[in-house]
DNA sequence: CAGTGGATGCTCT
DNA sequence: GAGCATCCACTGT
């Protein structure tokens, strides 16, 4: 098993973000292989970075590797990995993955049976491998995160970015072409 | 299918 | 006090 080290995040979020499709992410060793994410950096106004620091979103500003975790819309919570340098708010949201590590946990959790509903959505996918604010901050290269290399360069579809109203032009949005378990079809 | 709206909590104005 | 990087249930075709 080929486990990604921070380094592999200190780079530009545009960088990372389409070589993020197919890594695997666990924690506490229920996940799966990534097949949707977006991209945030400092410039754009959707960004949480936009405004400069604040108590919420500091993780975002911390060493890349890290997690930053959000609540949203007051009731789900969102994962991002951290991209980048410190100071410079980068990172790139999960929004999706094909369920694969710890299936009936994961049923459990959402209280569904489908397995493409288990984690297509940023928010649905927290609750599936049980992210909250604890983790938060929290080093993606130690437990209870592990994070794996994928082994082949999957085929990456690019769209626009989903719930946002400012910056909703730039096509910041990868995906793994044809996935049936997308948020939404790119 | 597409479109609408409610639940809900926390941050920043 | 507004406004969200969402999800689900409901409506009307």
């Amino acid at each position: 098993m080929n486990q990604l080290s921070r380094d592999f995040f200190a780079r530009s979020v545009h960088e990372v973000a389409p070589e993020l499709i197919g890594v695997t992410v666990l924690v506490d060793g229920v996940g799966g292989p990534i097949v949707e994410v977006e991209a945030y950096d400092p410039e754009d106004p959707a960004s949480h970075g936009f405004r400069g620091q604040t108590a919420r979103n500091a993780a975002m500003f911390g060493p890349a590797g890290h997690a930053y975790v959000y609540r949203s819309y007051g009731i789900h919570w969102c994962l991002n990995l951290v991209c980048a340098g410190p100071g410079r708010a980068e990172a790139a949201l999960v929004r999706a993955l094909k369920p694969e590590h710890g299936l009936e946990l994961m049923r459990a959790r959402r209280g569904v049976d489908a397995e493409r509903a288990l984690c297509s959505g940023p928010g649905k996918l927290c609750e599936a491998l049980a992210v909250t604010r604890a983790h938060d901050g929290l080093p993606l290269d130690e437990p209870p995160f592990t994070l794996l290399a994928r082994e082949v360069k999957p085929e990456i579809a690019t769209g626009r970015r989903i719930g946002i109203s400012h910056g909703a032009e730039r096509e910041w949005r990868y995906g793994l072409a044809g996935s049936p378990f997308l948020s939404r079809r790119l």
